[in-house]
RNA sequence: GGCGGGAUUCCCGAGCGGUCAAAGGGGACUGACUGUAAAUCAGUUGGCACUGCCUUCGGAGGUUCGAAUCCUCCUCCCGCCA
């Protein structure tokens, strides 16, 4: 492994945004010694998706070229709010729901990273300061310096609100740095103002600086916004494997080439059908969190359901109470499928009610119990239930 | 502290006394087409015991035959001045 630390920064950041400053990755790196590199989450979001992956992906790079991985559990800052969002104020956690959100984080970020050269640690453990210690910390940067920041420059610009917490929480967040002596630390685009500021911190602390290294936001399903929770468009590294094969399947042709290069490291397959190179990111994807068989699998029936037209194999069975011979059916449909009943009324008269894959008619809103019961139901292409009437 | 502006259904945003469950757009959903892609077309998009009824327009009262629309108070937000 006698790799030239320029070399070694050059593949460490490829698809990287930004790597500041310049050359000084590779200065860490000459180094010669293990580099902690850090990476801060918010314990508000314990439902790791793609999009947080790309960061992980790169941090496992760290971690296999020998490096340690600092992963810090923001509960301190939670109480703050990152402003990197929306205004809207976020609720308050409890530490059961911290720490259990802290767990569900782990237990995710391990598809993904290597448990042996991790750190986890808890940012209230420092953040817990004294006035002075705070009003010290405060004393390092300026409000010009703050407001700099884009978010913070556009809402001022239209006049939106910018709470006082929100100024004070990348001096936090950059405080964390000088905690637990970062050399290094990633984030998505949108952190790269954060990232820099604890830079100036280090600094007034006496520490020496980290690097700061950005990664693309990838997008989500849609294709045009960023991968959210909030937005919907997300894939979940626990969702079973036909959800992720599906959800993979429904992304815009436009945004292969980026999942490929973010996701699979890799270049897209040039002369592939967008189609075929859809199945094959969905089969990879699948492969990495729930394993090379499950992809095969997720497949098929993927292609029963959706290229031939079939049932899936596995339908859930419902139970629904009729109170005689005849089923209303927005009733049962409202109860099966949880939609309310005005809804289930629509779909009917929508043709998106099937029952055994045969459209029902558009004014059948009652059915004989025992044309239904032991039956398939489907609302949509993807809703399906078998029923048990009682 | 003073003055002015604003809060509308998932989002943006019209509406300014009845014809408003509330225009338009976005999003979402259903159907056609298809590769669970894009584009396109058609429809839907508060709830229910659904040719009708009920609950919505920041909150509480009031005026009126009738209010999202007018008045009062309250809450929150924004701007300007100090």
């Amino acid at each position: 492994m006698s790799v030239e630390p320029t070399e070694s920064a050059a593949w460490l950041s490829r698809n990287a945004v930004d790597c500041l400053p310049e050359r000084g990755l590779a200065a860490k790196l000459a180094l010669g010694r293990p580099l902690r590199v850090k990476l801060g989450i918010d314990p508000t979001a314990p439902d790791i998706h793609l999009g947080f992956t790309v960061v992980l992906q790169k941090l496992r790079e760290f971690q296999d070229a020998g490096h340690t991985v600092v992963l810090i559990i923001g509960d301190g800052t939670a109480r703050v709010g990152d402003p990197s969002g929306r205004s809207a104020t976020r609720p308050m956690l409890s530490e059961q729901e911290i720490a259990s959100n802290a767990a569900t984080f782990q237990e995710q970020a391990l598809k993904v990273l290597d448990s042996e050269r991790l750190e986890v640690r808890f940012n209230s453990d420092w953040l817990d300061m004294s006035m002075p210690d705070l009003l010290r910390l405060m004393a390092t940067t300026t409000v010009a310096k703050l407001i700099e920041r884009d978010d913070f420059a556009k809402r001022l610009a239209a006049g939106t609100p910018v709470a006082m917490l929100e100024l004070l929480y990348p001096l936090l967040q950059g405080y964390d740095s000088v905690a637990v002596r970062a050399d290094l630390e990633l984030g998505g685009t949108d952190q790269r103002f954060n990232l820099l500021l604890a830079r100036d911190i280090q600094r007034a602390y006496g520490h020496e600086e980290q690097v700061i290294m950005t990664m693309p936001l990838l997008t989500g399903t849609d294709g045009v916004r960023k991968m959210s929770k909030s937005l919907g468009n997300y894939i979940g590294v626990s969702e079973p494997p036909d959800e992720i094969y599906g959800k993979t399947l429904s992304i815009p042709d436009s945004s292969l080439a980026s999942w490929f290069a973010l996701l699979l490291g890799q270049e897209l397959p040039s002369g592939l059908a967008p189609r075929d190179a859809k199945r094959a990111l969905a089969r990879a994807l699948v492969a990495r969190f729930s394993g090379p068989e499950q992809a095969l699998e997720a497949e098929r029936r993927f292609d029963q359901v959706h290229v031939h037209g079939g049932m899936p194999e596995e339908i859930p069975e419902l139970s629904y109470a009729s109170r005689g011979e005849v089923v209303a059916l927005p009733a049962l449909l409202a109860e099966v499928f949880g939609v309310s009943t005005s809804e289930a009324r629509r779909l009917l008269s929508q043709g998106g009610v099937k029952l055994d894959g045969n459209p029902l008619s558009a004014d059948a809103l009652e059915l004989p119990s025992e044309a239904l019961n032991g039956h398939v139901i489907s609302l949509g292409k993807r809703r399906f239930a078998r029923l048990l009437l009682t």
